[in-house]
DNA sequence: GAATATTCTTAATCTAGATTAAGAAGCAAA
DNA sequence: TTTGCTTCTTAATCTAGATTAAGAATATTC
């Protein structure tokens, strides 16, 4: 699915009008490994994966990683609490597979909003459907044993759990690599 | 603060806007367990809380109760997996305390949104800001003990505190009313 | 103000999942 | 084809927080 298809689920724009939403985008590409938000950096964009898949992690009171999120394929990913407030970073965004995206920095965001009224109802419709899905893994969260969101998981995303390697899968859940393998060997 | 006041905050809106917006709301007031989304019934609505407290809970597979969320004073609440999906919600919506709201269709909202398109940047704006909460809360919920998220918790919200019972905050914070008192005879 | 229902506390026991430690696979470089 | 990483597995032990079961406060109702 191209964005222009992505885009037209929520509204219609005219071939000019993403024409020069497109002008406001910015291409980059990042190898695996390679970070799209840094640590301690501010966030100023929100970023659209065109292909490839990142992660987003925090890291605990022991210092050790913590996944939060991942993106694949047509998501958009930002760290909401540091563009908002403007702050520095906890968390970083960081691509897994060779990844591109389109960059759509706020300042730009902005003008797009003036120039085309419509991204504002875009945006307002794409925010909800990512608070449901946030509503929706809560839930998940409270009412189902760790097993059971694993195994959850693995069914819902078959093909996504071809692309992540099995520990950032554990730290996603908020689980151990070991506690998976347990579970996988009963499989 | 006033409706008013917390659209502000937002976008500006003119005397007449505003009047405008007005009409499309519904006042509708709710006494200490009433409901205002029932379980299974279709979510048609954002609610806007002048005044109260209301809880948002689903049932664990062993059918307990299970709080996902409290809304009180200027918060909107509402099921967004039922609102944009219109299904048979799993999850109720019910006042703690007398409660007075106004109450946004679905319906309304849209005509609302095409009379004043501002409305959709609002919109925009509140979703992003929930969004963020709701990054930060997975945040914690992942990162510290429970122990220590109870402790946050009500030092981040000491007034809020005083006004839910504890085993409804312990449901809350994924915990059992036995701990949270275990972990209070320690303070 | 006695009766009844709600909410909160204490303490003993239990368990899902963590931690630790070791080794086994897989995979890349050279 | 060996050396060195990275990822995954197995198994023993440990622990945060659940469960169970009483009883004690606190409200609410008549």
């Amino acid at each position: 699915m191209s964005l222009k298809e992505y885009i037209q689920r929520y509204i219609n724009l005219s071939e000019e009008e993403y024409t020069l939403f497109l002008s406001y985008l910015e291409t980059q590409s990042f190898a695996p490994g390679a970070k799209l938000l840094a640590y301690e950096e501010r966030c100023q964009s929100r970023f659209y994966i065109k292909k490839g898949c990142v992660r987003m992690y925090g890291y605990t009171e022991k210092g050790k990683e913590q996944i939060y999120h991942f993106g694949i394929d047509n998501w958009w990913i930002s760290n909401y609490e540091s563009l908002l407030n403007d702050t520095p970073s906890h968390l970083v965004i960081e691509a897994i597979e060779p990844t591109e995206v389109y960059c759509l920095t706020s300042e730009k965001f902005e003008e797009l909003c003036l120039k085309i009224p419509k991204i504002e109802r875009l945006f307002r419709m794409i925010m909800e459907r990512a608070y449901m899905a946030f509503q929706k893994r809560l839930e998940f969260l409270f009412s189902l044993s760790s097993e059971e969101q694993y195994r959850h998981f693995i069914e819902a995303n078959a093909a996504f759990t071809q692309r992540v390697p099995q520990y950032m899968l554990a730290s996603y859940l908020g689980v151990t690599p070991e506690f998976i393998s347990k579970i996988r060997s009963k499989m």
